[in-house]
DNA sequence: CGCATACTTGACGTCATTCAAACCGTGTGG
DNA sequence: CCACACGGTTTGAATGACGTCAAGTATGCG
């Protein structure tokens, strides 16, 4: 067995475990892995010949940047997703490492053969790219919301369920993900807003904030009434 | 070969196109052809059992409702499109047809079983995917955008991209296919901003309107520097 | 200790929403 | 033919929310 691929802490749950050892020894031939810094960038918009990932370890951000230069989040990725656009000539938005990260990549042609010999591949990512749509309508229907609270408090709800291993239930603390200029790309606010936000929550008694990035959920259903949604849902952007 | 699909409008741009013809005639066998009124429901958020569908003619909304009643409409599908959710249990939002439609459906089941017969169907819906995802998250970056002049824009330069045939220039006049009230629900705002803003655009010299759902393209250097794009998309997101 | 970075807080202006009324094209019934 | 109601749209005035600009407060690092 291809001794990082045994070690691989995803292995189980990326798109590569619906292979067979053998399957996953030939196309990890073809891999490489890579280690990104945070703030690191894996491509930018308009590269052509970008490489698609496996994400290890850590997690990035797909944004797109406006020509007056603000930032707007996209998507986050996390352990065991896959990043890259397998059908477009070139990139069309930046990938970025959040904290630091440890990627498994492909040449785009290597996964395009990839695609071909296995079967079972190109219906995980398939399958990938279903739930990868869905968590971006989800996203887009936060945005598409008017109050900044609910946004705030919707994409709070999310990280808590994101950061519970249970993924049934919500993480009781957690550490924020993004810092709070990030939140403001994600949700299209600006930073005073979400601090001013992350205030009300608190003043609310939804939550409690411990240091910058410590999050402390008092009132669970407090939040949820206040993001307006009915259903909670995990970093696949399934409904618990 | 099968009657229907010998004079199926997508028979060469659907994701059965990449099958041969022995191939799409049994799956024809498991399809079923369906029309809809305007306004019609394919299915609502939560059916399970939800078919899925390959658009032949018309046009569809796939819209989430907030639980205060708003509505975010979160994709358009045009001819050709594919809708369904192969992977989850149950769908998480509304399909909608805009205008009178007409599908060629399937049981989930069915295209499950297609899927693990044909990889060629499954390579098909997998670019399929990635391009809705692209698409999705163009609304995403839209609907993230500040200002309500440049969502609307952005939209009209993307709709007169969709509805030119060559799809790499613009429709210099086309028909709108949504009501002010859906375009405010795709862009986050009131009817009234809409109007407002369609009101702005005609003044600036950028656009004409024409009735109520007709509009020609004064200036589209002038809509697309308002939108604050630097490339156009076509309906399937790709940059042209 | 000094500086840099991230976050918070306040005052003010702008822009989208809200509520309200008027408008227009269409279809219906007298 | 006209009167009327109705849905979709436009327009107006006032409110309020978010953005902008600016100052102030941590927290960490050299």
């Amino acid at each position: 067995m291809n001794p990082t691929c045994a070690s691989c802490p995803v292995r189980d749950s990326a798109a590569c475990s619906v292979l067979t050892e053998e399957e996953r020894d030939t196309l990890a031939l073809a891999g490489h892995t890579r280690s990104l810094k945070r703030g690191e960038m894996l491509f930018a918009a308009g590269d052509d010949q970008a490489a698609c990932a496996t994400l290890v370890s850590g997690a990035l951000k797909v944004s797109a940047i406006s020509s007056d230069g603000s930032e707007q989040i996209l998507a986050l990725i996390h352990p065991a997703g896959f990043i890259g656009e397998l059908f477009a000539p070139y990139a069309h938005h930046d990938v970025v490492a959040l904290t630091d990260s440890k990627l498994c990549t492909f040449a785009r042609t290597d996964i395009d053969r990839a695609i071909e010999t296995y079967p079972a591949l190109a219906r995980a990512l398939l399958r990938r790219a279903q739930e990868d749509l869905l968590a971006t309508r989800n996203l887009l229907e936060l945005a598409g919301n008017a109050s900044a609270e609910c946004r705030l408090a919707a994409l709070l709800h999310d990280f808590a369920a994101a950061a519970s291993d249970s993924s049934c239930n919500l993480a009781r603390k957690f550490e924020l993900p993004l810092s709070r200029g990030e939140i403001a790309d994600m949700l299209g606010l600006t930073i005073e807003t979400v601090s001013r936000k992350f205030g009300k929550l608190e003043e609310a008694g939804a939550i409690a904030r411990k240091g910058k990035r410590g999050i402390e959920l008092i009132e669970p259903k407090l939040l949820q009434s206040i993001s307006g949604r009915q259903f909670a849902l995990n970093e696949h952007g399934t409904v618990i």
